[in-house]
DNA sequence: CGCATATTTAACACATCGGTTAATTAGCCG
DNA sequence: CGGCTAATTAACCGATGTGTTAAATATGCG
């Protein structure tokens, strides 16, 4: 119960199905038979994996007719993205030269005695 | 068997114990029962949570003693964000902008004709 | 060696996951 | 209404995940 955000959204993305319909989801909206096509798994599996998705808050689905239509929401990528940016002068480089450019003027003004 | 790597990276990071280990290692090397300390879960259940992040490639661990350490390594979050940069131009304003601009560099060169 | 400390492995319990098939619900249309 | 299509829910199953406690293993040291 009450399982955080962050751990829903990664959750979400650790199966590869999950990701490949999002992947067909960045093309444009699309309706359960039409995500199912690719997969060879039945439909309510399909279905359950949107419902997945749709509680990380990947997706919203809205309803035309008989037809639900699934279409994608990014913000949980920009919210995971946020995280593992925390990490990020971890591995890169760039970063990492400015993390060293930042630490150094930080140290010059700590030290406003010293010339050069 | 044979999980794919993003699929390992995600449910590694799918854990908030394990989201809270690493952000203790990036603060530095530690051992288990240090990484143990704050949480009031045993220290077999920390010992496998660290096998699952170094199954997944986030840490690395060497022996020193009787003593095991283990040190953050932040390639897979790399490779994670990598994956999801395929849909940041789906929330980041400054990505779109810049992705507008692309798709007008590359139109007005397919019409070399066009002045301007 | 024999003990103490650090850590892992074994064995178990229980919940969740991802799949299935069968049944149900939702909405159009003749 | 009755039937058709789309999708979800129910009931079930085996595998995996996360936790436990108890036992085993690894290493340093007196």
């Amino acid at each position: 119960m009450s399982t955080d955000r962050l751990s829903l959204i990664f959750s979400a993305l650790a199966d590869p199905t999950r990701r490949a319909i999002l992947a067909r989801l960045s093309e444009g909206e699309a309706t359960v038979n039409e995500l199912a096509e690719p997969f060879d798994i039945s439909l309510p599996a399909v279905s359950r994996h949107l419902k997945v998705l749709e509680n990380a808050g990947l997706i919203s689905r809205s309803r035309n007719a008989q037809w639900r239509s699934s279409k994608l929401e990014a913000e949980p990528l920009r919210e995971a993205t946020e995280w593992m940016d925390k990490y990020r002068r971890f591995w890169d480089a760039s970063f990492i030269r400015l993390d060293a450019h930042l630490r150094k003027i930080q140290h010059d003004s700590k030290d406003p005695g010293v010339k050069q």
